[in-house]
Parts: structure tokens; C-alpha cells; sequence
DNA sequence: CCTCAATGTGCAAACGTTTGCACAACTTTA
DNA sequence: TAAAGTTGTGCAAACGTTTGCACATTGAGG
């Protein structure tokens, strides 16, 4: 019946006024060790727990990270959320995490929003750059880390995956194996890292004086069904044309390509040869195991915290770019040598 | 340079007082029209944007849902998260998600914070029956709504899958194909949702006449790595002891068990047949695709809201429990009849 | 005995909203 | 023409904190 206690009940049976309840809560060493260890003890017994909403109303800030993230659905964005968790909870910081449904205008709107909250800071996790975005970072007042896109501004700041170092690797990785014809399975249409990927491709091939042929190039989105679309699609290619190797945007997609082989009849790798990207738990266990490219998510997720934290201690923060490892495994066959 | 700006900024402008301000932009009817448009105006042009700490101080609630979860990483629960994300976006509620690390004391915590912020209800997932709720639930103002597990007290709600019919669906599905030994890979030990399959799956061999063996029951934590020792334990057990199918706790464990028999050189589902439990994205192009009962995860967090804003609403609420099929794929053998 | 510093506590303003009530200016009704 | 509505607006309190400043008490130094 009785509504929460606020720090007024316990002044008034503490004999004191809500001032010095609040700087005795506070542990001050303005109060006597006395008088704060029996207001103290008093919160205690009467469950008391302080509304931040007034708290953040007076200071103008509240200990939350704001984190705006398009789906909480996909083992990718699972994974950074795992390094969010671990880092903000360790540093005392709540996570009001909002997701946009991959709707760039919701995304924006909820950035909007979770200023309104006062959030100490905004970790926006999303692929696509919204253009709209420019205006509204420059009337934000809290630093802004963004999470594989990348964009500039005052206290705007990037914490991202070389993608296009990935890119390179992976493809790397099948020139040393003896692959010639190699194509890639692309990501979102629009998307940076799908762009940054490619590029990496191309660099890859370039390097080992390798022709580009735009035929290599399959479009796709990242999902299953992607995948398994575009095993088809190779399957009505001429022999000649068709790549010996492909390398997928990512592992969900890399997946699919895997399971609608092995409904095909095509063998991997002896009939063709897979590398994807992200290192997901599943990659482990597909079969067979994948080739892919690993992507450090979780320290993705704990170097974010880290960049906004040292923001708002005013350090200086610079952009972070992490490079993943190449784990091989057995979905890529190596060739012979013609001689 | 300018703080952002209140309502107060706004009715400077406009030339009326704060009141009319926040009756204007609620577009109550008590403020004629031109005033209410001009206002309006004029708040867009400033890209007014309420402060919801201090609405949540005056109104005493905040449009937020606090969702306490074990982790953001694991797919069944990013899976409900998607039906909370849906559903409560659809009726204006944001949320404040956080994790409790699978840590039953922080979970208390999380949940103790979460109504510091005035949130205007609770939804908890853990499979974890922490004893310390009860007083704490007795002490929130807020209703709490908890999914798969099973609490009581004034303005508490349940909504929970069938595991129990999950269980004998399972069971019932490899008895009708013909198997008589049958194993069960179990889940966390103290967890309910495991007791509940289990408990299903000894119904469905009582019903059939089928003896019940606890050497066919093994230990199991829901994790890959669970999956991967239940079949190396299973290769141990000598030829007339081994069960023929095995119903596994959750896809991940029966993924892991899969990946194993592979390596081993098992064939699923010649030599072992296997049924998994939830149904996640990866049991559809898993090799042979996984058969398994369906836990309709995303039905579950919309359910989820509609609870909480039929409580909010102080409509009557029940507990929900929701039944998922028996989706039939290609890890489970047709034993012959020996007749 | 007076002044000064140190120590502990209280007062009151402020944060940005919402909302019950009062009030002024009209308009209608009797 | 007075009384009674109607309509639009403003005043001021309230929500639960934090915090700069002032005040009262005490003890020490001169």
C-alpha cells in the first residue's frame, strides 16, 4: 500500500532533513560516521532504492548507454551485446537497448529518444548510414560510438572491423590453395562492409595478378536462403564459368550454400570450396566445419564501451579498426598444381 | 552551446506560458487550434524532444517495459526477443533490457534497478527458480511477467511453453516410428523446463508400454559441447544397452550431437535417430536437417506483452501456455516391424 | 574573552514536466 | 442587462533528487 520510500521517509525518521540523507547515502565525508551509518542502515531496512528518474532529472545525466541496434535477433549483433554486456555492467552502466527493426527513419528515432533519456552515450550498431544522420548527431550532446559504419562529427567515434582486411584474407587464403576462379557471395546491397569485403576480394586478386571477372560476382543479402540461392545459381553456370571457390559475405549465408549443396549432390569441398565471415558458433559444427574469417564481436562490443567511457572522462578516444584471424577449417579443398 | 531545449524555451517563443505548451503538444482539446499549430511549429523547428526523466518523475511511470534476461547470446532468448521488440514497439513501449550474466543475484539486482527507473511493468526470462523473488515481487508496485518459468503473487503472470507436452511429443513421435529404447539428453540440471520434458518423456513411454531404463537418461546443460560428449558416451555403452534415438534437450546440444556423429563416423539417422527441442534457424540446414519440436519463442515474447498491458490496463490476466508441433525433418530413422 | 577555523547539518533552488484549479474574456440565455 | 455558461490560457504545486550556500556548534589559538 505504502508507496516507495523516498529519501523524505527517511529523513523524517532519521530525525534529519533529506539533504543530509542524500550526501550520508552518497557516503560524504561531510557527514559525521555517525549520522551516515544510521541513515544508511534505515535505507536498508526500509528497502529503499532511488528513483533515477529524479536523479537524472537534477544531474542531467543517467548511468545508461543508450544502444540502438537493428534486430536482436541476429547471432551477430547477439555477440557484440555480449561484450556490451560485460563491459558496461562492469563499469556500473546500464544498456536501454532499442532496435530499429532495419528501419533506417525508426533509427533515428530512436537515438531521439534515448537522448531524451539522458543517456550518458549512444552505441549505435547498424550497417546501413543513413544519411539523415549528419544533422541529428550535431545537436546530440553525448558522445556517439558507432559500431561498423562510420561516421565523423564532434564526439562521434568508430569502432569497427577491418572488412576489408577480411576480405583480402579470405580471398588470400584461396589463392594460396590453388584456386584460380574465385566468386563472391555479397552482402547487403548498400551496406559498408559488404562494400569494404569486396574490396578486399578484388585487392586480393589484383595482388596475385588474377582477372576480375564481374561474372564472380553473385549479389546476395546475407541470409540463408542467400546462400542456398546462390548454390543454385552456380549449379546453372557452364563448367568453365563457375568458380571453384567461393567466399560469402557471411557465415549464415556460407551456411546456406553448405545445406543446399548437400541437397544437390555437390560435395565440399571437393566439388567446390567455401570461406565465410564472422566465425559464428555455428561454423564449428557445420559439415563440414567452415573456413571462415573471424570477426571479434564481443571485443567489437567491449572496445565500444571502452571508446565512450574514455569519452566522457574527456580522454582523448581514437577510431578502432580490429582485424580478425582466418580459421581454417575444412571447407576448402586445396588444388594441384598444373605442371 | 545551447542546452537543449525545454518546454519552457518554447513557450518563451510562442508567448505563453509552459502549460499551454505541454497541453499543446499532448494536442489536448483545451487549446484552440491556431495556438496548438503554432506551437507545434515551432517545437519542430527547435527539435523539441521531452525530457522523459522528468515526465517519469511527475507521471510516476515511464513508458519502458524492464526485460531481465540470463544473456542477449543465446538464440532462444534472442528469439523471444524479437516477439517483445514487435509487440511492445507496436504499442509505444520501449524497453530497458538487461542481462544478468546467468547470475541469480545480479538477476535480483537488475530487477531492483529496473523499478528504480519506473518502469511500467517487468518481464523476466530465466529458466532459474531463484527463491529470493517471492519478497521482492511482494515489495514491486509493477506487474512482472515471467516466461518460461513459473512464479505467483499479486500482479504476477505467467507465460511458459508446454515442455511437459513438448516432452511426449518428442517421445510419442519416436515410439510411433517404431523405436522402443530411447534415450534423453537432459538440459540444466535445476532448470524447470527440463524436469517438465523430462517428465514428458517418461509419460509417453508409460503410455506406450515401453519399460523405463535411468541408464537411457543422461546428463546434458542445453550447450553443443553437451551434445558432442552424449554421443562419444553413447559409442561407449555396449550394443544392446544403446538406445536407437535419442530426444535431446535443445537443438544446440542435438546440433553438437549431430556434428559429433559426423566426426565419429555415425550415421544419423541410420544407426541413431535424433529429435531436438525449440526448432532455431540452424535445425533446417543442419546435415541431415534436424527433426524437432517447435517452441514458438517469438509467439512467446508478444504473449509476453500482451500481458503486461492487459495487466497495465487492469484488464484480468491468465497464464498463457503455448504448444508448439512436431516438425518432422530427416534425423529420425522408421525402425522395420519385426513380425 | 574574542576571533577564527573546522565540522556537521539544514535551507532552498533547481532540474523539466504535468495537471488541478482559477481566471479572464466572450457568448449565450433569460 | 444581468446571470450563466463556454472557451482559452495561466498559476503554482508536485514529483524525488542534488548541491551551493548559509548557519550553528564546537574547539583551538591568541
Amino acid at each position: 500500500m505504502s508507496q516507495r520510500p523516498s529519501i523524505k521517509d527517511i529523513a523524517r525518521i532519521a530525525g534529519v532533513s533529506p539533504s543530509t540523507v542524500s550526501r550520508a547515502l552518497a557516503d560524504s565525508p561531510r557527514i559525521s560516521l555517525a549520522t551516515r551509518e544510521r541513515i544508511q542502515r534505515i535505507a536498508r531496512e526500509l528497502d529503499y532504492s532511488p528513483s533515477l528518474a529524479a536523479r537524472a532529472l537534477v544531474t542531467g545525466a543517467s548511468p545508461i548507454i543508450g544502444v540502438v541496434a537493428p534486430s536482436l535477433a541476429d547471432p551477430y549483433i547477439a555477440a557484440v551485446m555480449k561484450g556490451l554486456e560485460e563491459a558496461s555492467h562492469q563499469h556500473g552502466y546500464q544498456r536501454l537497448v532499442a532496435s530499429s527493426q532495419g528501419d533506417p527513419e525508426q533509427e533515428l528515432a530512436m537515438v531521439q529518444m534515448l537522448s531524451g533519456h539522458n543517456a550518458a552515450g549512444l552505441i549505435v550498431l547498424s550497417s546501413r548510414a543513413p544519411e539523415g544522420y549528419a544533422p541529428l548527431l550535431a545537436r546530440l550532446s553525448m558522445p556517439v560510438i558507432f559500431v561498423n559504419s562510420l561516421h565523423v562529427g564532434e564526439r562521434v567515434y568508430n569502432v569497427m572491423t577491418d572488412n576489408e582486411y577480411g576480405g583480402w584474407l579470405a580471398t588470400h587464403h584461396l589463392i594460396d590453395q590453388g584456386h584460380v576462379r574465385i566468386g563472391y557471395l555479397g552482402g547487403p546491397a548498400r551496406g559498408r562492409s559488404h562494400a569494404a569485403r569486396a574490396a578486399g576480394y578484388r585487392r586480393a586478386l589484383e595482388e596475385a595478378g588474377l582477372p576480375f571477372d564481374p561474372a564472380c560476382l553473385m549479389p546476395g543479402d546475407g541470409s540463408i536462403e542467400a546462400g542456398r540461392e546462390a548454390l543454385r545459381e552456380w549449379l546453372h553456370q557452364p563448367d568453365d564459368k563457375r568458380p571453384t571457390a567461393i567466399f560469402c559475405y557471411n557465415d549464415l549465408s556460407a551456411l546456406g550454400l553448405l545445406a543446399e549443396a548437400y541437397q544437390q549432390g555437390v560435395a565440399i569441398p571437393d566439388d567446390l570450396s567455401i570461406v565465410g565471415f564472422d566465425n559464428i558458433p555455428m561454423t564449428a559444427i557445420s559439415i563440414p566445419p567452415l573456413t571462415t574469417v573471424e570477426q571479434r564481436t564481443e571485443e567489437l562490443g567491449r572496445q565500444a564501451v571502452a571508446s565512450l567511457l574514455a569519452a566522457l572522462a574527456g580522454k582523448p578516444v581514437t577510431d578502432i579498426i580490429l582485424r580478425g584471424e582466418l580459421i581454417a577449417r575444412a571447407s576448402v579443398k586445396r588444388m594441384e598444381d598444373h605442371d
